[in-house]
DNA sequence: ACAAATTTAGACAGCCTTGTCCAATTCGTC
DNA sequence: GACGAATTGGACAAGGCTGTCTAAATTTGT
């Protein structure tokens, strides 16, 4: 009874394949105990690896630990991009295509497990690995929220939102769609599938009540705050 | 050299002082280095006292963090309370009190250093301690919300402004209220008092965009979600 | 100033973990 | 089927950490 592992035998594998398993397991075991807590035994029985192999395959534990970092990263990243690049740019339904579009981010970049992983990994250990943390930051959210920025800045000039700072909408819009799923990604928990729905909703409509194209009732909200 | 510690030598403290004393060093060791790779040696020394003392108040490792863990829930609860209680129930200028509450509830309760361990030990052990962070949860999130959310319902009885579900407004006014403090977060950074004013202005601006008391463009936005 | 309680430094056993080494076995490939 | 590379399991030393114990020093209450 290890945790949740697979069955107790493994098929034989290449050595590519195990080399994905060990980093695979690794994130999974760096995830649950923290670097510290994690020990290359449970790894590597949880690859279903001799600890031989790990050691064979990646050195030592800390650049274990940073091909971990990396692989979830470039993952990551590819993932986000990837949905970005699905931004309902010729919206029909405004807010059906931008809650369908919150809810493949939230499921393919923020719950599954690449992006759980890597949040918590950044969360726990970020301050000890200062210059691989902040690699990630300016491949990702850096990248990421300019990508959406972009995205919202076209919907703007195409006359379907109103917007002030395009950088303060996408963030705001991410922070919105993610409201209700705060204390599950505290505890590491997933969202349930009509979870992520419902908030998106809720987030998509508040959104779209702030920035949908309207006549402002008053001279308010001329324009967001930028320095 | 340790850490930031004050100088090398302690003032002579009473036996309470020294619990105190021990329990912060504690959550900053235990912040830092995670649940296992604290080490009692090296609390003692932040604390300035010796390592049996730590024994002596705590019994073991595992005892320290979770009164490490009750000592921060109690406090950040305290803090979370006594802010909402200065909510604005009869704001003058809406838009600025909304600010001013937002930039407390960020600076006394969020970014505190009582805010920012008790997250992070959540994030990090929360798994291990599931009755611990239950706990929590309900004294803490649970009650905020919903004391939050009962301020803007009355808010919105007053006809300051059009809410649908006063549960969501008020995790949606959390979330972009912190919008943009979300990757300091994730390293542990504190941000500037400045950041902290943009992103409540930010924003509470955005808020109440989309809840303010006002005609609406279409018959729009009827009711938000709520299963 | 005295007695009790607390604190301290240090030593200590027991345990766990990392990382290395090695001989035997299995795997991939020709 | 045979060769070289990879993998395995096991043993191993070195080091770290927890938690206990002690005797001496210090603090606290009276």
């Amino acid at each position: 009874m290890k945790h949740g592992v697979s069955p107790d035998t493994f098929p034989p594998r290449s050595h590519e394949a195990k080399r994905v398993s060990v980093v695979d397991a690794a994130a999974s075991v760096f995830c649950r105990e923290g670097y510290a807590g994690a020990n290359i035994d449970l790894i590597s029985a949880e690859a279903g690896v001799s600890r031989q192999t790990v050691y064979n395959h990646h050195g030592d534990k800390e650049n274990l630990f940073v091909a971990v970092v990396r692989d979830l990263t470039e993952r990551c990243n590819a993932g986000i991009f990837a949905t970005i690049a699905s931004f309902p740019d010729q919206p029909t339904d405004l807010e059906a295509d931008l809650i369908a579009f919150a809810v493949r981010m939230n499921r393919n970049c923020i719950c599954n497990r690449d992006g759980r992983f890597l949040r918590k990994l950044i969360q726990a250990e970020g301050e000890r690995y200062p210059e691989l943390f902040a690699e990630w930051r300016e491949q990702g959210p850096g990248r990421t929220w300019s990508a959406l920025a972009a995205r919202f800045a076209r919907l703007a000039f195409a006359g379907h939102l109103s917007i002030g700072d395009p950088d303060v909408a996408a963030r705001q819009f991410l922070a919105l769609v993610n409201a209700e799923l705060q204390i599950t990604f505290m505890l590491g928990g997933t969202p349930t599938e009509e979870e992520v729905l419902r908030s998106a909703t809720n987030g998509v409509r508040t959104f779209l009540s702030a920035f949908a194209r309207k006549k402002l009732p008053a001279g308010k909200q001329a324009a967001l705050v930028h320095a």
